[in-house]
DNA sequence: CCTTTTGTGTACCGTTCGGTACAAATTGCT
DNA sequence: AGCAATTTGTACCGAACGGTACACAAAAGG
């Protein structure tokens, strides 16, 4: 009892890929469900068998970007020997995706629905949602870096993951504008030159005295 | 010669103030004009009179935005004695904006339009002129504190611009996620204690030698 | 074969969109 | 007073919106 009644005619992961990358390139409100249908080459009514309805097929297709653009970041984010180099390879990572000809410049969690009428408040709210998680995975990743060693113990990992996805932000909406890979990369050196400062406001004024925290 | 025919009921400023303050918060897509008409205290044929479209209404509002809200940022940004402390108190008058409890969260120039829909791209086409208007600033700003002396004549402004304008939008993001003035203040905080390597990349590696580039 | 189950395409639903026709109302000018 | 010019409110326009009814097609199970 496995398969019953008329098989799909489309892949529905493909067809999410391309309504993902419709949304990720005009927004929620600026992506009306007969464009979806038209871009994942089905009609209406499949796409709604299939997905419910147009919030629900959007709260899909973000799942599907995490999962598929997401992973390096969160990869590079733990794999970084220290907290100060994980972090600065996961901005690198993202400025490359951000920055990508072959896709919607920015990323999706951030340009396709900052402001958004009442209505679609909870698909706002969501993204937030989503954002906020991002930077948590800022955080514990510079508290592990305290836990291991490599960041001081006194270091203020809140306000640290703070500024890290605030730079983040800032680098989609710099390539909503156009900016390239070497422009974003340029910011995120400027940002990881401020880490000891950030970690340790009011310790370190500026610079770092001493790169030795390690181990 | 001066006024013919019935005279206008309502307040043209106060009525483009509300409409300012709608798209500030819903976004151009996310606004309507039945909306905008009633916030506006007006029907709509009285709105069509006076600003012709939804979108002429909305570069006017964009207008009136920079005008009440962005004139403090750009007097801070000629106003002090140093590039430096020009572009921190700049930044910091946009935090205090961006998260005044009494406005939508964040700049409205950022937030209104990231993500439109094709019909739209000339609305999301004017807000990225603008943000590269207030890089540009950022940059003859900076290039004015080589001018002086206070910031070293191997200066590269346009990186540096492009990178405290990307702080200033994700300052935007992090307003609209709920981020207090106290949590910009300190992303502005973080921004500026990279200044020395985000004005000369290569030849300070991280942290200020010296300040004292004041005159 | 026949029923059940599910997907497909057409054609449509009520609502809202941006925008306007039109007649009444209110002013300045002569 | 009479005319020209302009705004006002009502009531409406065609188009696009998100979503669906329905008849038909294609598969599995009996």
């Amino acid at each position: 009892m496995v398969e019953r009644g008329r098989p799909r005619a489309f892949d529905r992961n493909e067809a999410l890929h391309r309504a993902m990358r419709l949304f990720w390139t005009r927004g929620y409100d600026g992506t009306s469900v007969s464009d979806l249908a038209e871009a994942m080459g089905i009609n209406k009514p499949s796409l709604y068998a299939a997905f419910q309805c147009k919030e629900k097929l959007f709260y899909d297709a973000v799942a599907l970007y995490e999962r598929e653009e997401g992973g390096k970041f969160l990869e590079a984010l733990q794999a970084g020997p220290t907290a100060r180099e994980a972090v600065g390879e996961a901005l690198r990572v993202n400025a490359r995706l951000f920055a990508d000809p072959q896709k919607p410049g920015g990323c999706m969690i951030v340009v396709s629905a900052l402001a958004t009428d009442p209505d679609h408040d909870a698909v706002r709210c969501f993204l937030s949602g989503n954002r906020s998680e991002a930077e948590a995975a800022y955080r514990k990743r510079i508290e592990r870096g305290v836990a291991e060693g490599d960041v001081p113990a006194q270091a203020d990992a809140a306000r640290a993951a703070a500024f890290y996805a605030a730079i983040q932000a800032g680098m989609s909406v710099h390539a909503r504008d156009g900016a390239g890979e070497r422009s974003l990369l340029e910011i995120v050196d400027g940002a990881m030159a401020a880490w000891d400062h950030v970690v340790m406001p009011g310790i370190v004024d500026n610079g770092r005295p001493d790169e030795t925290g390690r181990s």
